[in-house]
DNA sequence: GCTACGATTTACAACGTTAGAAAGATTTCC
DNA sequence: GGAAATCTTTCTAACGTTGTAAATCGTAGC
């Protein structure tokens, strides 16, 4: 079936063989190894080539005790920000040389800390982790055996390399820049109420900050509930919003797709966006831009916290010792046209 | 740092150290031989549990020329479409004990190329490639000595196995519904003229081929163009009809994101949906149930695609030599508010 | 008690690669 | 010209697992 010849692969040996060389001179060749005539090199690339010899990876991770795999463990890729993420994490991923299994944990804490022990760990070097469901007591699991950077704000101050978005500032900059285009009474949607440390609750912060920073006082009733951060959901929020006769000029979408569906409900109501009522979100999915109006959002450094996840991954894979990092990424405000002025 | 002492993994040797039996019978235990006795495999198992042995997979690969995972290419997970079907995939591949290695393609042709031929094939034991840009002309290229399942439309005829949605059919029912609904002048949004053997061709076939049975009369102007398939393209579509004064009473979408762009344009116009144009799409993606109105649409039975392309990539891994197969999935029809009655 | 025949277990040799060190060439320097 | 230094290449063992074939055990049949 396949052209050459026998049905085995071609080995080292073969190409030994038809080279007149030793095996070790082969791998020397194929590992770039400086000190090779290069005679030496060409007879066995010759040999290689038509051989059409490839390495055995097995072989090489058996002996090395190295894979090139990583694990990213995340919810789901229904989700559209994780679908994005591990795009920008594959491609991260790509240009070291380097390749990604994913693992989904369906946002169920069992299957999160299953993912910590799974026998998959045997394959990759080291885990990129983007849990949404353990919180700070779960901190023992984390003590894995094997590198891992964390993702996400859930957990802090654990004895792990931590790589997050800034939510605070991110979502102060978004309610600064809905203050600096004139508006007061921002509704703010897609609020958990219980939680202390999840991405809510940080960007609810943000946006308190800014409020205090201008003198706004901060209004309980512009802060609307929300479960899961779907479009029907944020087109529910603004539902209640207006429902309920609070006065608003802006909202606030904790992340885009609830923001998208306001706009949507917004739309309905014939209230215009962004005459009436500016709305702003958080996320930068492909969506927000090509919404009717655009939407403008925060962009969170996406491709920032892929590439440095997997750098700090391959810095502790190759031994690195420092000291545990807490990278924040850079964020940026995506200015479109529902806050235009 | 991990529990167990030394730095180096405990070995199948250390166990058989432990339990005073040879290295082979722990390696019938882990691997569930029949022919052990009773007292021998709990000693075993007791020796494991208390080591914490786990099995080295790049040893067992080496040896078996296996390595249990398997290879997904496809366009981009940014796609909801793609990422939706790659969480199908790893669901099912997870089922069956394999793990997935996604690699994006970025809907580049010479990159589709270079997938069936990476040094990544090493670490895999088959292929599921989803080729966008591929066409019959390269079939040559996907004669490749692994197992390998095609899905999609783009390239008929192999030498390989295939899976694929039901297009014409889908969209014959789609289109059916709307004419079921007494719609008869039904504008497709999305079209692409060139091309013969694509998704859009092949939905738009469908399209007419409903028209026909029901004595519709097919009108070109009814048919409108759509590069991407994005929602800000189906909106642009149905700005063109309305532009047009071409009168219409129905849209179907080539895709739910088509459906989902044109239902905001048809808002903008406060045009109402359902009463006044129905709007039905194709794929199922997550949105099309959130939306509002919710959208009614095609499923075309991706998680029956996922699953059985992964029994029939392992049924050939291991070896089957059954003549190719191609599979059409089932579809449905998801009646949701866009086209109540 | 002895033989025969499964049931269990074991010894040994791969699987294809690379680390480490030794061996062989070649060059450099007096 | 010879010794030392350096560059190249080769040799020998692993890495941890499983397939094969052979060894050992247990017991049913006579």
């Amino acid at each position: 079936m396949n052209g050459s010849g026998t049905r085995g692969a071609v080995t080292m040996h073969d190409v030994a063989a038809a080279a007149g060389v030793s095996v070790k001179t082969v791998s020397n060749v194929v590992n770039d190894y400086p000190h090779i005539r290069p005679a030496t090199r060409e007879k066995v690339q010759r040999a290689i080539d038509e051989l059409g010899y490839r390495m055995n990876l097995s072989a090489r991770n058996l002996r090395q005790g190295r894979t090139g795999i990583i694990g990213l463990a995340l919810p789901e890729l229904s989700l559209p920000y994780f679908a994005e993420l591990a795009d920008s994490v594959i491609r991260a991923a790509e240009d070291r040389g380097l390749v990604v299994l994913i693992e989904q944990t369906s946002a169920d804490r069992q299957h999160e800390l299953d993912v910590l022990t799974s026998e998959r760990r045997q394959l990759t070097d080291g885990l990129i982790f983007s849990p949404l469901e353990l919180g700070p007591d779960d901190a023992d699991a984390l003590k894995v055996p094997y590198p891992i950077v964390v993702l996400g704000e859930r957990i802090f101050g654990g004895d792990w390399d931590h790589v997050t978005m800034n939510n605070v500032d991110g979502a102060r900059a978004a309610t600064q820049h809905l203050i600096d285009r004139g508006r007061r009474r921002i509704a703010v949607i897609g609020a958990h109420a219980g939680e202390a440390m999840g991405s809510a609750a940080l960007r609810v912060l943000g946006y308190q900050t800014a409020l205090a920073a201008n003198g706004i006082p901060f209004d309980p009733d512009l802060v609307i509930e929300g479960g899961l951060w779907h479009r029907a959901t944020g087109a529910d929020c603004v539902e209640r919003v207006i429902a309920s006769g609070v006065e608003f000029d802006a909202v606030f979408g904790l992340n885009d797709a609830l923001a998208l569906g306001a706009m949507h409900a917004l739309h309905a109501h014939r209230i215009d966006v962004p005459g009436t009522v500016a709305v702003v979100g958080f996320d930068d999915i492909e969506d927000a831009a090509y919404a009717s109006p655009t939407l403008t959002t925060i962009s969170p450094g996406r491709e920032q916290i892929a590439a440095t996840a997997i750098d700090v991954l391959m810095a502790r894979i190759a031994g690195d010792t420092e000291p545990f990092r807490r990278v924040i990424a850079d964020f940026s405000l995506i200015e479109r046209e529902s806050t235009a002025p």
